[in-house]
DNA sequence: AAGAAGTTTCAGAACTATCTGAAAACATAG
DNA sequence: CTATGTTTTCAGATAGTTCTGAAACTTCTT
C-alpha cells in the first residue's frame, strides 16, 4: 500500500492530528525543546491508546535510537509514562492528558532546569562582592542581589501555583483578572 | 601589556562580573537564547557606563559581525537601547537595569514568540475537527479545545501581570503567598 | 569630492545538537 | 542453556546554528 492509499484510509481527524504533531514539533524547537521530543509528546498526547516504540517510529519516520532516547527523556520530564500490558513483553507509552497537570509538570521541570542554576550563579556573584561599599563594585553587588531576590520570589510564586488544585488556581486567577 | 597584567589591574568586582557574564552565557544557551547574546546582555547589564561595539568585542573576544548581529537582536527584544552621545559618531549601548521592567519585556516577547504561534496551531486543529461528534475524533477535538482555552487563559494572566507596576505586582503576590 | 570613522552584510568555516543504524545487552519462554 | 523478541548504547553521519573576517555600505568632516 502506498502513502496516498494510507492517507485516504485515515479518518479526517487524523489529518488534523498530523498537522498538530508537525507544528508542535516546530514550536518545540523555538523554545529550547528538541523537535522530535515535542513531536513524540504531541503524538502521545493525542493517542486514543498507548503506543509502542515501533508505532512511534513509523508515524514519525525516525530511527529506533532516536525514538528510544526521546522517550526516556520524556519519561525523565514526567510527561509520559511506561505501560506494561500483561502477557506482553513490549513496552507501551502513554502521555498525561490533563492540561493542568501537564502545565504543573512542565513548570516544575523548567524551574529546576532554568531557575535553580541561575540562582546559584547570582548567589555566588553577590557573595563575592559583599565587601564592596561604593562605586561600581557596590552597584554590581546590588544588581546581583536584586536579581537574586527576584528569582527567589518567582520561584516561590511558581511553587505556590504548582501546589494548587486546578479549581483553586482558576478561582485565584479569576480574582486577578477581574 | 599582557593578559596577566591586565588581570591584576582589574578590580575585584570585575572578576565576579567576568564570572557572571560567562555563566549567564552558558545558561542562556540552555534555554533557547544564544550564548553570545546572553553574554552581551549580562555585560551591559553590569556596565557602569554605556559601552560601544569595540569594547564589547574586546571583552568577549568576538568578531565585529557577531557583536553587531547580537546587539541588533537584543535591541529587537527591547532589552538594550542605542545611545548616541552628542559630538560622537560612535554608537553606545545600554541595558535596562530595572529587574521588573526587564522581566516584563522578556515576558511580553516570549508570549509573542512562544504562545501566539502555539495558539494559532491549536485553533486551526480545533476548527478542523468541529464536526466530530464521537469516538477518538471527538476526543481529539476536545483536547485541542482544552489546550486552546488554557493557553488563552495564560495569555490573559500574563497580560494582566505585565501591565502592573512593580509595587502593585508585589502586593498582589504577597497576598498569593501568604 | 575625498577621506575617515563607523556600521552592516554575508559566504564560508567552525561548532553543536541531533539522528541513524548496527551491535551489545537484556529479558523471557521453551 | 538457547532462541527470540525487545530495549539500550554509542560512534560516526547529518543537519542546524553561530561565528568570523573582509568587503560593501553609510555617514560625517573638511
Amino acid at each position: 500500500m502506498n502513502e496516498a492509499q494510507i492517507q485516504s484510509l485515515r479518518p479526517d481527524w487524523e489529518l488534523a492530528r498530523e498537522e498538530f504533531v508537525a507544528q508542535w514539533g516546530a514550536l518545540g524547537s523555538h523554545w529550547g525543546i528538541n523537535r522530535t521530543m515535542a513531536q513524540i509528546h504531541a503524538l502521545l498526547m493525542t493517542a486514543p491508546e498507548p503506543m509502542d516504540t515501533e508505532q512511534i517510529m513509523a508515524r514519525l519516520h525516525i530511527s529506533r535510537g532516536n525514538a528510544n532516547t526521546n522517550l526516556r527523556e520524556l519519561i525523565g520530564w514526567g510527561l509520559i509514562r511506561l505501560i506494561v500490558k500483561k502477557g506482553e513483553r513490549r513496552e507501551y507509552f502513554e502521555a498525561e492528558k490533563d492540561v493542568w497537570k501537564m502545565f504543573i509538570t512542565i513548570a516544575k521541570e523548567r524551574k529546576r532546569r532554568e531557575l535553580d542554576p541561575a540562582l546559584l550563579v547570582l548567589k555566588q556573584c553577590a557573595e563575592q562582592t559583599q565587601t564592596e561599599t561604593a562605586g561600581p563594585g557596590k552597584a554590581f553587588h546590588d544588581q546581583m542581589k536584586e536579581l537574586q531576590e527576584f528569582v527567589e520570589f518567582g520561584m516561590k510564586v511558581s511553587d505556590t501555583v504548582a501546589s494548587m488544585k486546578h479549581a483553586s488556581a482558576l478561582q485565584w486567577a479569576m480574582r486577578l483578572l477581574s
